[in-house]
RNA sequence: GCCGCGGUAGCUCAGUGGUAGAGCGCGUCAUUGGUAAUGACGAGGUCGAGAGUUCAAUUCUCUCUCGUGGCACCA
């Protein structure tokens, strides 16, 4: 055996790795969890019959994790069985963090029933049962499965490959199938383990299959850890958009137009600042904004496609005026035979305005931006304050070209999005090329062209990036832009698709050298995605502390006393007038609360002045997060915040 | 859309089979204070909607609705 240091040991044949790390020593022994067999994770009572490179995998070791939350799911389903007999088992797969258990139980779970689920997993990790490992016969395996009841385990077995051998784990008297490996026992799981939500969740993923119960909880190392993780929980929850939404008043939600934001003074000021950068950022990159119309008839969306493959997502209005009597039908029998929709995207319209008079291959590329409004018919559930909505603004925009141009215009928009998330604070961005999807327009050797145009472009603008089979959209593949917040959450926003289909379904053309018409090709692409989300994930990623340029109010000013009202109101003036979002804090109220108030709002800059600051024309400048009183003069003062309060282009 | 959990004052939430409470906020008054909550008083609620059970429902049951955690879908 070759240990991980190249120091080498000899063994009979079928020695163990719980023998092994005995023999290196007894304390290595005890915190020993697993091997590593050649690389493959294995389990410690697994006899090893050839010449092997190993590694004794212990408690403080990365796998560990993995180990005790997986082993933290067995425990848990046993308990689940245990308490609620009659129910079935089915998955429980790790995740980020954590891990699940799917169950099918007639009766779903409540978060109430985790204390009794808790308290009898610590029973189990204490009664210290050894995982064991047992290879059964397909048949018998199904028939003792399906003889319990476990049908859903029966199926499971079913469908593996004939070429996997049937591994089953047994814990003292439970039992369940498992590709394992396990740690050695149950107490190994230890302590640092919680029940955290229960869900519904359906059968395989598959929403036309059984919904089961899924138990999601988490498991760590230490009780330390486990704290630690739940403090990180408790302060996501504290970033999250809809409770600052609210607390910082910058919109509402309201059921008579759910999923559509109803912006209010302060949220609108973050949206214009983003929207103006973003003008002006696209304005300088060679694009013309454009603005389109939202209530389109049917024929265009028959044309482009989407009425076949997106109208489920489609608010779709009859093209009649209502009739106006009380007792009758608002619309008659034939509204429905002239029907228009909102648009849920921009780019058929786009085309259109690509389409007006003759272009020549000299005006390519053309640019169209539009900050696009777009209605989507959401599905209820899938609605989530400002990150999923019915009503968005797209930073749309399409790029009419020849394909020759494809490369350079991808490479372009590649060093365009980088610039605007580098300028909005995200600088951890993975790039993933999202290949054809099942449902799809177009002929398989124009896919062929298109996902290795997007490749090749990516391959030129010297990016890494994932493939990702089937998650294009329907008109042609796509390079998804995924950042990653402060908190380490990953969001996709950008986009930028290929697409051949669309072009030739709407029938646009330019003129070539050779005077013939030909087929543009048609890049799709957006920086931000929406204005709503994209605000959604600032506010999360500041934690309401956005940018100076962006903050819907730059600064404060608050007296101390009455006596330094008339001063205070003339800095206030001078603010506004040098263009700073300025309010003026005059109140009849101690410093100490209006301080406290503004930080709490999360105010960037409070400007406090009393009897002495109106004397000798300073401010005392207190920041927010900081302590600290900068006293200056209020000239210098107000030059600074002018410079420090520009947006980043 | 599916499964679970919720909806009580502007906000955050407590509570009860006999038509309601706190803190913050809001209003009035006093206080003019030096960097994270000054004090007193006051106003404010058909307890999400509808139906049922009951002498009596905010409370129990059902339906609907909206929100929420997931699933499915997705920017």
């Amino acid at each position: 055996m070759t240990l991980p240091d190249g120091a080498s040991r000899v063994y009979d044949a079928g020695v163990t790795g719980f023998e092994i790390a005995k023999d290196i020593s007894s304390s290595l022994a005890k915190i020993s969890i697993a091997i590593r067999i050649n690389g493959e994770l294995c389990d410690l009572s697994l006899p090893i019959t050839q010449d092997s490179d190993i590694a004794i995998v212990t408690r403080k070791d990365d796998e560990a994790l993995e180990m005790i939350r997986h082993d933290c799911a067995h425990v848990m389903a046993e308990a689940v069985q245990n308490l609620f007999p009659g129910t079935q088992v089915t998955i429980g797969p790790n995740i980020e963090n954590g891990f699940f258990y799917d169950f099918a139980r007639n009766e779903p779970f409540s978060t109430d029933d985790f204390e009794a689920i808790e308290k009898e997993m610590r029973k189990i990790v204490e009664r210290n049962s050894q995982f064991v490992r047992e290879v059964w016969d397909r048949d018998e395996a199904i028939a003792y499965f399906r003889g319990k009841g476990e049908n859903y385990k029966a199926e499971l077995i079913e469908d593996l490959p004939e070429s996997e051998s049937i591994k089953i784990y047994r814990q003292g008297e439970w039992l369940d199938l498992c590709r394992g490996p396990h740690m050695q026992s149950t107490k190994q799981v230890g302590t640092a383990f919680k029940l955290l939500k229960v869900a519904g969740a359906y059968w395989r993923g598959d929403s036309s299959k059984a919904m089961l119960t899924r138990i999601y909880g988490t498991a760590w190392r230490s009780d330390d850890e486990l704290k630690e993780y739940l403090h990180q929980l408790d302060e996501a929850e504290k970033r999250d958009h809809r409770k600052l939404g609210n607390e910082m008043d910058l919109y509402h939600f309201q059921p008579e137009a759910q999923g559509s934001v109803f912006w209010h003074p302060k949220g609108y000021v973050i949206y214009n600042a983003l929207e103006q950068y973003i003008r002006r950022r696209v304005n300088d990159a060679g694009y013309k904004e454009i603005k389109t119309p939202q209530l389109i008839d049917n024929k265009l969306w028959e044309a482009s496609g989407h009425w076949g493959k997106y109208r489920e997502n489609m608010f779709v209005v009859p093209d009649e005026i209502p009739s106006v009597d009380d007792d009758g039908p608002v619309v008659s029998e034939h509204a429905f035979e002239k029907l228009m929709a909102l648009k849920p995207m921009n780019c058929p319209a786009h085309v259109q305005v690509f389409k007006q008079g003759i272009t020549s291959y000299r005006d390519l590329p053309i640019r169209l931006a539009e900050f696009g409004c777009c209605h989507r018919n959401e599905a209820h559930g899938a609605l989530h304050g400002l990150m999923r909505v019915r009503q968005m603004t797209q930073d749309d925009a399409h790029i009419f070209c020849t394909e020759d141009q494809i490369t350079d215009e991808s490479v372009a928009f590649c060093g365009l999005i980088k610039d605007v998330y580098s300028d909005l604070g995200f600088d951890d961005v993975r790039i993933v090329l999202a290949l054809r999807p099942e449902s799809r327009a177009g002929s398989d050797e124009v896919w062929d062209k298109a996902e290795d145009g997007l490749r090749q472009a990516l391959i030129k603008a010297g990016l890494e990036f994932e493939e990702e089979e089937g998650e294009g959209a329907f008109y042609g593949p796509k390079i998804e832009y995924h950042i990653r917040d402060a908190i380490g959450r990953s969001w996709q926003c950008g986009t930028l698709q290929l697409d051949f289909v669309l072009p030739e379904r709407l029938d646009a053309h330019y003129i070539g050298e050779d005077g013939n018409k030909h087929r543009p090709v048609m890049l799709h692409r957006a920086i931000l995605g929406t204005l709503e989300r994209f605000i959604g994930i600032m506010i999360e990623n500041y934690a309401g502390k956005l940018p100076l340029w962006l903050a819907p109010v730059q600064c404060v000013v608050a007296t101390i006393t009455a006596s330094a009202d008339d001063y205070a109101r003339d800095i206030y003036e001078q603010l506004k007038a040098a263009g700073i979002r300025a309010e003026l804090d005059i109140r009849n109220e101690k410093i100490n609360y209006k301080v406290r108030e503004h930080s709490v709002g999360k105010v960037p800059n409070l400007f406090v002045v009393g009897a002495r600051e109106a004397e000798e024309k300073t401010v005392a400048i207190r920041r927010l997060g900081s302590q600290a009183q900068d006293v200056k003069s209020f000239d210098e003062a107000l030059a600074e915040i002018v410079d420090e309060a520009k947006a980043p282009f």
